[in-house]
DNA sequence: TTAGTTGCAAAAGCTTTGCAGGAGA
DNA sequence: TCTCCTGCAAAGCTTTTGCAACTAA
């Protein structure tokens, strides 16, 4: 909520930008890509340039402040989650909504992982994607 | 296995330099980027221009004959993949082996997005990272 | 013959870097 | 004051496209 505390706890300075940044994050509710992010900051600094918008949110999610979304067409995207928990997202590929699952599977993947292949699990990667409620009744625009 | 014939199921020409390809990804059990299958293919043939591995890649994985690979560097990365079943697979990040893993979720995940989002399942992305049985004795070279 | 392929060069994007000037703490 | 930040311009890289020449069928 206060991107400003935020941001100090993670030993970076409490810059306007850098705020603006997050801020504009943690009110959305779907992803973003660093452009999108970039031309909502133009509406409030008029000098503001793309390069600074990379930077940050790289630092944001190094913090694990946000979190990077990964997505078919191999660009950036960001996305402010509110929930601290190990979770994963449905991701809704008409509006870029984005809802926490609660389902993971963990436990089984280690245990297939290392009962039948010996090997050691570092991190796993589970992204659902679909049309959420609201645009599995019609008014889907697939992009 | 015969890459001959797997190449005009697709509808497409056999032609010596995507078949070339397909055997050398059919040949590995880990995943490439199209520059590494070029420069395989340059011990093969004299002429062989990079935008015609990335073409035909495109169009073999558009087949279901080879994946993509999701990985964070957000660089394209092909796998040949031998089990034609839905599964999804253990990634070693040091040697970059790739193998099958039985574990899914599918139906818990479908159910959780129909009955407490009330959306609709479209796909599901699930990758697991980490060490294979080599890897994660000691000889790993993690890049 | 002829539609599908390929090589080369160039373009296209998105993302990153260098560096001098600027600003939090 | 002194790092840390930022803007701008330029570079970097991977991936894609245009097009004429080529080739599998």
């Amino acid at each position: 909520m206060d991107s400003h505390r935020t941001v100090k706890k993670l030993g970076l300075k409490a810059t306007p930008k850098r705020i603006a940044i997050l801020e504009i994050l943690s009110e959305e509710f779907v992803y973003l890509c660093p452009e999108e992010i970039w031309r909502k900051l133009q509406t409030r600094f008029k000098r503001i340039g793309l390069p600074t918008v990379y930077r940050n949110l790289e630092e944001l999610s190094q913090g694990g402040v946000i979190i990077k979304i990964i997505h078919p067409d191999r660009k950036l995207y960001y996305y402010y989650c509110h929930n601290t928990n190990h979770h994963h997202h449905f991701v809704c590929i008409s509006c870029r909504k984005v809802q926490d699952l609660e389902f993971c599977g963990e436990e089984q993947i280690i245990k297939e992982v290392e009962d039948t292949l010996k090997g050691k699990v570092v991190s796993h990667l589970f992204q659902v994607y679909g049309f959420c409620r609201e645009c599995s009744h019609g008014n889907a625009i697939f992009t």
